[in-house]
DNA sequence: TTGTACGCGTTATCAG
DNA sequence: CTGATAACGCGTACAA
């Protein structure tokens, strides 16, 4: 027995009369141990109720069956959820994930970066593409197998599996616009750090411009992925001299912002005003009227993830990336401009 | 340089052109080495980009720095937030946090306390106090610092920082009781495993017992803690021969689905139906109209729990349980009954 | 103030 | 098939 009065190997083999080495192959390569002495060492890691040291294992193995994770925020439902799948998918090949958050700073990011390596992470998941070229360089110098997720993109040379929020923000750009609308703003999330921000409101005026449409303040502006400023900003939209008649979010939690402010403006949705989402969470759903949203799909992507991340892991080698597809799902909060 | 590129100590050490032991000192001891010593030690460390392996560091310290949470699942967004907060106080503290999700299986629990103690975190968080004896008796033979979040009772031997489910549910039933509400249905959690699901039933019958009230079938419902189950019981409540005027709910995430079901029944809140929500989370501003719910202050229970479980860690000490108040607050989802 | 040397629990190499 | 034994990276007496 150690101090802290955990059981070691050492215990176990002297239990079971062999040596240490037998104990740890009776744990690893099983088939190389003769059955009758298998048994009883692992009569006598029952026993003791033996676990194997996780420092004593990283140490000697330099590896961790463990894989990291950092993501802008749990507080975003989109994350915590995708984190959750993620999870559970990589519990079922017994790794554990390890989470940290960099409330979207770059700086805090490279931080939790190093932070996750030292302790020796076997991988490492990323949210988005886009940051500091220092962050990439010290990740390839490390060689930690990481993938990039949320975002799809070819500009990238890194293995990304997601979707592409250009595209499916143009496609329900090109869907309001479908319905009659001219009139369109936008409330995008703050694009500092953000690439995903940034492509979703690309991806509307791209859509715009095509239709001869013109995406410009005061019909754009960027806030917080909260309710309360899309509600403000959403305030501010519809007390303008030519208000929106639809008006694009860069998430939902902003478009429930901005439900809540045509309420208060005592303008109906859809009726008065159109207003859409974007990722589709349980919040979309839940208010009235159900919003038109992009719908991605989560737990897919956790799932590819997961499984990518442990092939990397495992084969040291780099991975095909995967783009999952999007789809707009149409609810009750936009309706047709005659 | 070993086997994984990354620099160790005696990289350091030799770079600065000291011992292995004094940079390590620089580490731990500051004050017990010259300044001019340590500059050049520092300047190696920054050169290098050394980080502590986490194996050696186990091994050698027998500590982790690092504290695991175990919670139901990260898709409800009260937890989420939670571990947020408690990531970011435990993260100033230089400690990580691991998470682990129970799924609302005590088995599963179990199960993730193993590996986490396998993973030599030098504390452990639990949400609720109700889980079998053995998973306490695991805990405290092996000398594990735990503590219980989300709960307050003084049934529980074990340190605690969370509030009274029980008071705040007997508090919100009477706050609708006093408003004249006599017809009071709920819908409750599922109770089977969760005792802060068991603690609000009970809390919303006690007041209503008090009252000359009876909480009972069909006006008493345990569903799953999401929008549509909410929804579904809901709807069966208000179709009933005499639909309850008010209708409590075990969260926010049930009250939202009422909520939807009452508007799919063109009944309006709180006109024809009142409905209030428990947890207060961003959903309860969302919805309209936004909901009358007990605000529970997650933050402050995060904190206070990051500064405990440190506590414990360090002194390996027992330490006093921490009770917070929850407040209602009031939106627009309940009227007087006159 | 600094350096030497050992031990922490495990894996892996190499003989037997 | 099994057993010694040398790493692995770090903390910490103990010595200098």
């Amino acid at each position: 027995m150690n101090t802290s009065n955990l059981p070691t190997l050492d215990d176990v083999a002297r239990l079971a009369g062999v040596s240490t080495a037998t104990v740890s192959r009776c744990l690893n390569l099983p088939d190389q141990v003769r059955h009758t002495t298998k048994t009883r060492v692992e009569a006598a890691i029952a026993e003791l109720g033996y676990t194997p040291h996780f420092g004593g294992l990283a140490l000697a193995s330099n590896r961790t069956n463990t894989v990291g994770a950092i993501i802008p925020t749990m507080e975003n439902a989109i994350f915590a959820r995708g984190l959750q799948v993620l999870q559970e998918e990589l519990s079922l090949s017994g790794i554990t994930l390890l989470v940290a958050t960099s409330l979207y700073d770059p700086e805090k990011e490279a931080k939790q970066i190093r932070a996750l390596l030292g302790r020796g992470v076997d991988g490492l998941i990323l949210i988005g593409h886009e940051r500091p070229q220092e962050t990439y360089q010290f990740l390839t110098d490390r060689r930690v197998p990481f993938l990039l997720m949320w975002t799809s993109t070819t500009d990238s040379p890194y293995c990304n599996v997601g979707f592409d929020n250009h595209q499916a923000a143009y496609d329900m750009a090109m869907h309001v616009i479908l319905r009659g609308h001219r009139q369109i703003a936008m409330i995008g999330g703050t694009t500092k750090g953000n690439d995903r921000a940034r492509e979703r409101i690309k991806g509307v005026s791209n859509a715009m411009k095509q239709n001869g449409l013109k995406l410009q303040a005061p019909y754009l502006v960027e806030t917080e992925y909260t309710i309360d400023e899309g509600r403000a900003a959403a305030q501010k939209l519809l007390a303008l001299h030519t208000p929106p008649t639809a008006i694009i979010c860069g998430n939902d939690v902003q478009a429930a912002g901005a439900l809540k402010a045509a309420h208060q403006a005592g303008l109906k949705v859809p009726d008065d005003v159109s207003i859409v989402g974007f990722d589709d969470i349980d919040l979309a759903e839940a208010v009235e009227p159900g919003l038109t949203t992009v719908h991605v799909p989560h737990r897919r992507m956790g799932r590819e993830a997961a499984r990518l991340i442990i092939q990397m892991a495992r084969n040291r080698a780099p991975v095909e990336s995967i783009r999952i597809d999007t789809n707009i799902v149409e609810r009750s909060s936009l309706r047709d401009i005659s």
